[in-house]
DNA sequence: CATGAATGAGGGTTCATTCAT
DNA sequence: CATGAATGAACCCTCATTCAT
């Protein structure tokens, strides 16, 4: 035990791993407000903690960190998905908590939408760079696939559409009126709050679940 | 007849009516294509054919110009909107008609998509301070009003739904699949493409028909 | 007379003269204002409620417009020295009466000091490119000349100062309290107003009297 | 001795101190040159050596470098009235040594006439937002007050000027000469130069003093 | 004589990025 | 690992000036 060995500093200052992380989410936030061009790398270094030149050390340049950011953002949303649990409930259950989690999913967390809806904005270059779109692929497709299968099979469900047509339709009426909430809001007086999407999550699931059911 | 000959071709130079038409044309363009911060004054004077201070001449400032393509991309849809003949179809040929006519719009017309995430990525503060919000709100709200109530009135529609809530639900359906076209591509290789639109445009009516007809 | 035959219209509109008047007394509110460089030609053309062009045509560029302004001011303040009749007065009234006006003249043609200092601070370039500076010369020389010679023939002046030099001990004493009164407001805390200046009228004009009577 | 051998030469860059009084110096320059609309930020980056951003860097815009460089040129001129030397002379000494430095410190310093110039032609807003008036304020009023006093008290001065009305009178026949240089030599062909200045000089503290004792 | 429309050339300011420590 | 200092390259906007009517 040498003098002056100072302890090892587990505080979130040289510890690459958080600050990593750090500057990820903060890039997110911000590329989320304001999109790609709109977002500042000086205040990405802020909203982490951490000064400018560490964003260059750790990810190269502002559209590689964010490139990482989306991934980051479709990392997250895994995540979610996978604690989902619909194996369990009867086909038509399973659809309703489908809905009901991506509505919540979107709207708790704007980041999602606000990163793909500037990501198309772009063109969706940089989605397509990604080099790991599995890793990125919804996993919510399988159970989708799965959900469909059961449902036929039991025959509730007569409707022959495809799963990614399906996941389109659920996530069509989850993102829309969150995704353009303060245009509708001004546009249409749409009242979009919890108690709306409580009342519309409901509504559209029923029309999906009616939907399904048709021949 | 010599007199009063005086050449039609007013060309597009020294025509205030026309510059300002141009320049509004190539905003949309120019921050469709890559957001507000995104956007080069200098790429939309080259896309207007003018030179950069007209553009502070007639509009005053780049977020002045961006308000202005802004209230433009509604004035277009309403355009169109104000187009459709649907008050002599029957309600269900009506609902039908209308999901065809807004996806189309949508496909036809990228402005509005963009400009509206846009828009909603910035939190709508643009769209709040236009004056007008009135003039831009659609005209299709009218229609679907009252193809809801002659639907119920006939007995077809069993549904009790609103009709912004009704507008929402196709909007929806129209929305996410060209909004977010690049992701889905990639990330659910979904093809989407006319072919596919033409599917989805179809599945996507008869849901919300069902929709309407449940009790 | 001719059909159709307009009156002559007598109106500032259309009358060289006064256009050219009404550019010029413009010009030097707006360089007085804020110097050369901030001046805008813009402003110079609203302030003299005329279209930009004219001024062009009748001046030919800004920094001509700028020389001819600065002569205007020369040739306003000769207007008003000209007027003053100090050959009939005692020499020590009239030197009295010399700075008195002088300060007055100060006080009340802020364009005055302003233009002079604007040239000066750009080093007299256009003063010395003036072709006429014999125009410009002060006639109040004449008269401080003759004064003198009238002062000393009598005997009351006995200082052998010469007539540039007494007009600039004279000015120095009115212009500067006057040329820098908002800073000697702020950092003297100095009561810059008309009563002050009546005050130190007299106070220099005592000074500069017992200066000429000593030996 | 090798370890510790450090170089002395900090050289200029990477040194904040220095770079920003670089700075401020080279603001102090191109502004007297040319005004506050006049100076161009591009060329006191050029003259300080150092890029354009550090001037934002340092001071936010180019009105608040103008304000530093104002503030600079109060703050030179008390460093060398603060050296002057006055209370060891006798009363009428001391005025002559006053006199005789304002005009040297005039003459030796345009960057004062200058800037006070430029200010005063803008109306003083600038002056008025400096937050240490106070710091500001001449040391020379104390200085003045207190030679009055000595000079009344031991029955040379008659006078009853107070010390800013003196202190005007001073900087008045200091001032003007060679505030007004280029136009006086051009207008008047007064032949202001270091030989010239030196007699007025002698010729100002004479009147001075002479008004002093006159009752 | 007079002006609305248009522009080239710059000016102030910001920003992604790098250097030196 | 970390950062304060520095900069080249734009970007928004202005302004003196001219064209076409």
């Amino acid at each position: 035990m040498q003098r002056g060995l100072s302890p090892i500093r587990k505080d979130r200052k040289r510890n690459p791993e958080i600050t990593r992380a750090a500057i990820l989410q903060a890039a997110l936030e911000e590329f989320s407000d304001v999109g790609l061009s709109g977002a500042r790398v000086d205040k990405i270094a802020e909203r982490a903690g951490v000064s400018k030149p560490m964003i260059y050390d750790y990810f190269g340049d502002k559209n590689a960190v964010y490139a990482a950011a989306l991934r980051e953002a479709y990392i997250q949303i895994r995540r979610g998905e996978t604690a989902l649990d619909l194996d369990t409930r009867a086909p038509d259950d399973a659809i309703r908590a489908l809905v009901s989690f991506t509505m919540n999913h979107f709207w708790r967390n704007p980041w999602f939408i606000n990163m793909l809806n500037t990501e198309n904005l772009l063109g969706g270059d940089t989605v397509r760079s990604l080099d790991d779109a599995s890793e990125i692929q919804s996993v919510l497709l399988d159970r989708v696939q799965e959900i469909l299968e059961r449902g036929r099979r039991s025959g509730i469900f007569r409707s022959d559409i495809g799963a990614v047509d399906l996941y389109i339709l659920i996530a069509s009426v989850c993102w829309f009126p969150i995704s353009n909430m303060h245009t509708l809001r001004v546009v249409f007086r749409a009242p979009i709050d919890e108690a709306w999407l409580k009342a519309h999550t409901e509504r559209a699931a029923r029309m999906i679940l009616a939907h399904l059911k048709e021949a």
